[in-house]
DNA sequence: TGTACATCAGTGAACGCGCGTTCACTGATGTAC
DNA sequence: TGTACATCAGTGAACGCGCGTTCACTGATGTAC
């Protein structure tokens, strides 16, 4: 009884908001995020409109909660990929301490199952943005994390002369959790991401609907090509 | 007065309809694409809301043309941009009739200056799917135009044995206009629109401000490793 | 264990808003003789 | 050149809708003595 701070009521309101919040998750799925609505959402749990405003503040409040669950389950996802992998090495071969890790590979694949399993989802984190939106800091926190994951992945060779390199080496604010990554590094780290969501996006959007091609596939030879840029791991 | 068919009163519908989608699009840039008001508009042009109603069925036909203009625009950037290459290398060198084009550097370029002169008519064609909108065909045939000009540009070398270059081989029926364009181009003419599309929408959806890093100078990375890839041309 | 009180979930009515769209109508612009 | 008619742009009122949000209130659940 003692045990969790957590009194009966509060436990119920937590209880609730999670029911909002996966009625809410449906009404985007069927419709995109700019059709979420309150009322709708009471509706749908048998309950009136202004109930809701005992667990959300106001419309923006739910979304941005939104926001925050999908990012973190995303990074969620990166961690657990890398902790497993971690642990994989450990116990097979002399564990040296550092060397193991998901790879960019196996990333890329979580990365993909996390987009496929909810389209919506993707496109709330990542879609057109809602204008006048801003995230709030520990959102941002968030996908700080997330970048953290991908840099570890990309452990790095040898370095190109000039060029971008360069210029990562000197605008590397982002990639504060990492202050001694190499450029080819976070060469490598961008063109993950931005060339995964490409396809990604693509795909989610249905623009490769009607061309015969499998986006898997072409998923997976944006992730091999990624191997043979200079800058990534043998 | 003959010379046109068009009556002077065709002529101001016409003008009308201009004026209204300019409204739009100013519109669009303000709250974008799920916020456009027909109402918002007319008041804006200084009439009432119903007078619209003379110049579009209804919204949806609004939205549909300033996609399909959004489209054409786009399209028509990269067939002049391969009509100017095209007559600078006959004036140049020796024509030989089919050598030049604008290349995918250049392409690439039309494209990021296309997507920075209205980010939110970028993401009315490449952002996230408004749900329940299909495009008519006539737009579809616009895409293929500018994949025709993207395919022209990716003059083809050697092709990779077997993996995903096969894939497309079988898988071609989007490629359409190129029948017999070689799968490492058409690898390529993918792998450029992707990978721009995932660099673009990240910068324009505002991904990597507060990064510190220059998004030009990722996109020029992006479009330099293009040509390192496998099927670019020398 | 029982009573008195405080907390808080949920209701129903209401406000004001803007939306897309229809309809009957006015008034100006064009056309035919 | 002038008159009679048809076309069509634009208006104003109206319909029905759903939205986010507020407010005063009821009734159940928990807490203190």
């Amino acid at each position: 009884m003692t045990g969790g701070t957590t009194t009966p009521r509060e436990r119920y309101r937590q209880q609730v908001r999670e029911e909002v919040k996966e009625k809410a998750w449906q009404q985007i799925a069927g419709s995109g995020a700019s059709a979420l609505s309150l009322n709708a959402i009471a509706k749908q749990m048998g309950m009136s409109g202004p109930a809701l405003y005992r667990y959300f503040a106001n419309r923006d409040e739910l979304i941005t909660e939104l926001v925050r669950d999908a990012y973190r389950s995303l990074a969620d996802a990166f961690i657990a990929a890398a902790a497993a992998a971690e642990s994989d090495t450990a116990a097979a071969a002399g564990d040296d301490g550092r060397a193991g890790g998901p790879g960019l590979a196996g990333l890329a694949q979580v990365l993909r199952r996390w987009a496929l399993e909810d389209p919506h989802r993707y496109f709330l984190v990542y879609g057109t943005p809602v204008p006048g939106y801003h995230a709030p800091p520990d959102i941002t926190a968030i996908a700080a994390e997330l970048m953290a994951v991908l840099l570890d992945a990309c452990a790095a060779p040898d370095t190109d002369p000039h060029s971008f390199d360069d210029h990562l080496a000197a605008h590397r604010a982002w990639a504060g959790s990492h202050p001694d990554a190499p450029p080819a590094a976070l060469r490598l780290a961008l063109a993950f991401w931005s060339r995964l969501h490409g396809v990604l996006s693509l795909e989610l959007a249905g623009h490769f609907t009607g061309m015969g091609l499998d986006p898997a596939r072409l998923f997976q030879a944006e992730v091999d090509a990624l191997g043979g840029e200079p800058g990534a791991r043998p």
